[in-house]
DNA sequence: GCAAAAGTGTTGTCAGTACACCCATGT
DNA sequence: ACATGGGTGTACTGACAACACTTTTGC
């Protein structure tokens, strides 16, 4: 991307009248999207984490984020930042939780960032991080080692957003790969909400919201009962939400 | 405010490496805050508008909303607008929802607004009102007129943020005087969510939580059964707050 | 007395919880 | 055979919805 693509387009046309400032004066900000991207590796909720390569906190773990292009909607750039660092092309879950402003938050200047939480699941970033390997993290979200910036209120309020989405919201499937059992995805709940949940009652809530697709297909070489696969059930997903049914868990 | 607290302060330490960019290209964002108030008058939810005093959009209906200077706090700004629009100092809440920035949504240039919703009760709004009588209007959420920017859409944001919240703190009082009747709690209950709900149970569920101070007193000059008046126990709904209590309706 | 709204009580339903039990597979 | 997790059934309970009823005021 070349300077040409970057122009200063100072405006003039207007003037903030009240207080007889020209409104150049208030175009000085810096703008920038954190992302906080969860994934479920282990059976446990994680967040990913780099090693940022530029200054200012050179060297130190942060959240994947990027300065927005003056041309750039923050949704593009959130997507593309995810798209560097794992190569996903369409990211299923990407939500905006918070914005960060706080006047000395970033030592270069005025910068603002605008939070976003993502959802990746297992085939998508099992291959992909090797290419970043040395300077990539998954950390459990208990174990967060110290963060640049303002990063660790960030993580706090994507986790709590996630959790307040996640009551509401089939999101716990994105974090699934196609095809799981049941008990992926309780564990997925579990992680997310920190419990325990009765195996009995889950089973019975999830396959009774008719969400899930049972597959004919059931796991192979377990040292127990196999079991069987389910897939979500996009289309009676939107067939339901249309008659104003809602995911409750 | 004089020109001299307005520094221009573009930074030039530090570069952005990867593209060869100079840093200070990534400075030249305006910044602002939008106020959607909620107000309860008539029985009705309402919002506060305003005619816009400056330009762009001068002469039509908007949010109440500002520049962010260069050294001030993200709330800071938000409860600026809202107390040179009524005189309010302490604002009972005020609660960011979501930051809007595409590219094209200001006519000046590349400017962010950072959407927040504020409840205010009638011992407030009513007197200041007046002062700005001619330009400051209370709209029913369910007649919006043509809004300047992308208003609307911060509105319907805002609302949903509002029922969300609701459901899960006791905000609903904030939108109440300092003393009130049961009815007057669930009429702002049932506008905020447009629905009707059976008086004997909401009454029922309200006393229970023990969130309610029954005072001595009673209604007068009506023509009916004078109802008992109540008001928010803010002490017992910080010890319930602190044993995981949940207000949920 | 009557209208109007305050305030109380009763009943049935349904969803969630706890928990016990059977099933299929690898070693 | 047995350990392990998959999968099913039952009984209890407590919250909530629906609705009928009594009470207190002004006119």
């Amino acid at each position: 991307m070349s300077e040409k693509e970057f122009p200063l387009h100072i405006p003039s046309k207007y003037h903030v009248s009240y207080y007889q400032i020209p409104i150049e004066r208030f175009f000085q900000f810096g703008f920038s999207v954190d992302c906080v991207v969860f994934g479920c590796l282990e059976n446990t909720l994680k967040v990913m984490l780099v090693e940022r390569g530029v200054q200012p906190f050179k060297g130190q773990w942060a959240l994947p984020g990027d300065l927005v292009y003056p041309n750039e909607e923050i949704s593009t750039a959130a997507e593309r930042v995810l798209r560097d660092l794992t190569g996903i092309q369409d990211i299923p879950t990407m939500e905006q939780t918070k914005t960060y402003g706080k006047v000395d938050r970033h030592p270069v200047g005025r910068v603002l960032t605008v939070g976003h939480y993502a959802l990746v699941n297992p085939d998508i970033y099992n291959p992909h991080a090797s290419s970043w390997a040395d300077n990539i993290h998954w950390v459990d979200i208990e174990e967060l080692p110290g963060l640049a910036f303002d990063h660790q209120e960030i993580i706090e309020d994507a986790l709590e957003a996630l959790r307040t989405d996640a009551r509401k919201k089939p999101i716990g499937f994105d974090l699934l790969p196609e095809k799981f059992t049941l008990n992926d995805l309780q564990i997925i709940y579990e992680s997310i909400f920190s419990t325990k949940l009765d195996k009995g009652n889950f089973r019975k809530r999830m396959l009774n919201m008719g969400l899930l697709k049972a597959l004919e297909e059931t796991q192979e070489n377990v040292a127990h009962r196999p079991a069987r696969l389910y897939s979500f059930d996009t289309q009676s997903y939107e067939t339901l939400k249309a008659k104003d049914f809602s995911f409750e868990i």
